[in-house]
DNA sequence: TTGTAAGCGTTATCAC
DNA sequence: GTGATAACGCTTACAA
């Protein structure tokens, strides 16, 4: 079956080309019995108006870009799920860019973005990045921009993330509950937007009840398990912590492969706490507290901002400012118990 | 800062659109100094070829489009990180689809797609659909379509699997080597292609060690973890399996849920094995026995795949007939211990 | 209600 | 080495 297009398919019919683009279109007039005639022929010959065609003409693509450091990873995949029902309720499609946590990746998606491929970005960011020039070149009045989660605290658009700061607290502060005194904080990159505030909330609960703050229980990890479980092992047989707060999924669970190699025992010896979107955190062995963010939630807020951004209803400047927080929840599992 | 054209840029050169044009594309003749002078000031003035535009003139997107039945699940969030990866390298985009297992939403994706937006398909397809009409109508000459995991066989077209049925036979063999007599078989579809296929290599197993085949022991599940939850709390307490062999991930998570709240115990009252994707399959408790796809492989295939069809190197009706088949890995864990 | 024609931003072809 | 022009497939004033 050949592609057929609009003007094989007048010719067809013995119409015009603007025609049966009305039929399509659905509002400048056009007669009943026309659009039905057109429509019908259409099916059969298996027509459809072409995409590129019409979006070039209308400027615009029907297409958000979802830019993300990674994919197979519960926090965003859940975040997409979201973004992508939205979508798709709304028409549009949506394109998936995985950074890797390579701010060059991200640098070069975003600056490649600015040529009509999509309406609008989401993004969460890579860690890495420190100047962030494409991003303040691009226009958000014609590609409006939204955060989510990782965001850049210099770049002037909407975001959306948690109260990391309080559920980092609060975190820290379930585990001195717990009799816990050397307590470790894994972090990937703690320069970063939610390293940064994540080890802020874990500092001043520390803090609070008067336990001295120790560089060498601030563990910088990585994004390999191998490398954070040779880390890892090196540290907690080293520095032998009766704690940890983990502030990303992966480093819970690099600590459980060391602690079940290193025959420490969960909670008895340590108690963990992490950040994870993990559905079965309750099946682990023991079963993992964590700080749940509501990946769901965000990447719904993020796309419907975008949203309002794309159709322009509210005050734009308004919306820039906006920085909406939802709340973590915090899930107190085995893991830290006595 | 405003979207700049190339005609626009041409005119602040003082040069024709063409030359223009030639300097973003590499090929014909073009003297480097007019070049680096446009490009130059294209920097400047954040110039960029518009995508919309050039692909129309050629007639492709560059764009490749990724059906899924669901993305927040491990297997599909790995084989994705595949797609994309390689897509990158290519220099294509890719449009994610989630299809939520409806046939509905897959057949107007799918008949959606064939309008330029997309240049070529990978699916895994929904359980439900009956007929694929949509799916032959489409011109795969034109948008070529891969398939991976899961398949229409009716539907001409290259596809990538693993070797289900062996694995399936070989999980079920264990399961009874460990002692088990009373192995039930979760699925969500088993009309479905995986979902009979991996019966099927259940059903031999057993006729191989003469153990009768039980209705009863089929269990029909579906894909939300509540009513899992419900439909098995009355199937352990009712049918008192001694052996469990999941087709999917999620019907193993409900399980154990279930184990837990009846108090039955895993590995003693009743061994698990399942197919699973998860990656900490081992910090479970217990330590789940998983048939383990190469998601990411899965993925790297079909998308090697699809540009071999994009290339039209191969002769395309070989390639349309091809069937990789890739191997699953049997992880035999405290699940299945005694 | 329908047709005509211009134009969206490119690139390929053909001149010069 | 560079410029003019037509074409990609569609939408929309404007004309009829």
């Amino acid at each position: 079956m050949d592609t057929i297009n609009i003007k094989q398919l007048a010719a067809k019919l013995n119409l015009s080309k603007s025609t049966i683009s009305r039929a399509f279109r659905g509002h400048s007039d056009i007669s009943e019995k026309t659009k039905k005639r057109i429509l019908d022929m259409a099916e059969k010959l298996n027509y459809q108006p072409n995409h590129l065609a019409s979006n070039m003409r209308e400027q615009k693509s029907k297409t958000i870009a979802v830019i993300v450091p990674e994919i197979a990873n519960n926090f965003f995949s859940q975040a997409i799920h979201a973004i992508e029902g939205y979508a798709k309720q709304k028409g549009y499609h949506i394109l998936i860019y995985v950074t890797d946590d390579d701010a060059e990746k991200e640098a070069a998606y975003i600056s490649h973005l600015s040529n009509g491929r999509a309406d609008g970005i989401i993004m969460s960011v890579s860690g890495e990045g420190r100047k962030h020039q494409y991003l303040k070149k691009i226009n958000q009045q014609r590609l409006p921009i939204v955060f989510f989660d990782r965001v850049y605290e210099d770049v002037k658009a909407p975001k959306v993330t948690t109260n990391d700061y309080e559920s980092s607290f609060l975190a820290t502060e379930h585990l001195i509950e717990r009799g816990c005194r050397r307590i470790a904080y894994l972090v990937v990159n703690k320069k970063m937007s939610i390293g940064k505030t994540r080890m802020n909330g874990y500092m001043d609960a520390l803090k609070k009840y008067h336990i001295p703050m120790n560089d060498h229980l601030i563990v910088d990890c990585c994004n390999t398990l191998e490398l954070n479980r040779r880390i890892l092992l090196e540290f907690l047989a080293e520095e032998k912590p009766d704690g940890v707060f983990a502030s990303v999924e992966r480093l819970a669970f690099a600590t459980y492969y060391s602690c079940y190699e290193l025959g420490i025992s969960i909670p008895k010896d340590l108690k963990i706490i992490s950040f994870s979107s993990l559905e079965i955190a309750t099946l682990l062995n023991p079963a993992l507290s964590t700080v749940t963010q509501p990946a769901f939630d965000l990447g719904h807020q993020a796309v419907s901002l975008l949203f309002e951004l794309l159709e322009k209803k509210k005050n734009i400047q308004e919306l820039k400012n906006k920085n909406i927080v939802l709340n973590s929840e915090i899930f107190k599992r085995k893991s830290t118990d006595v």
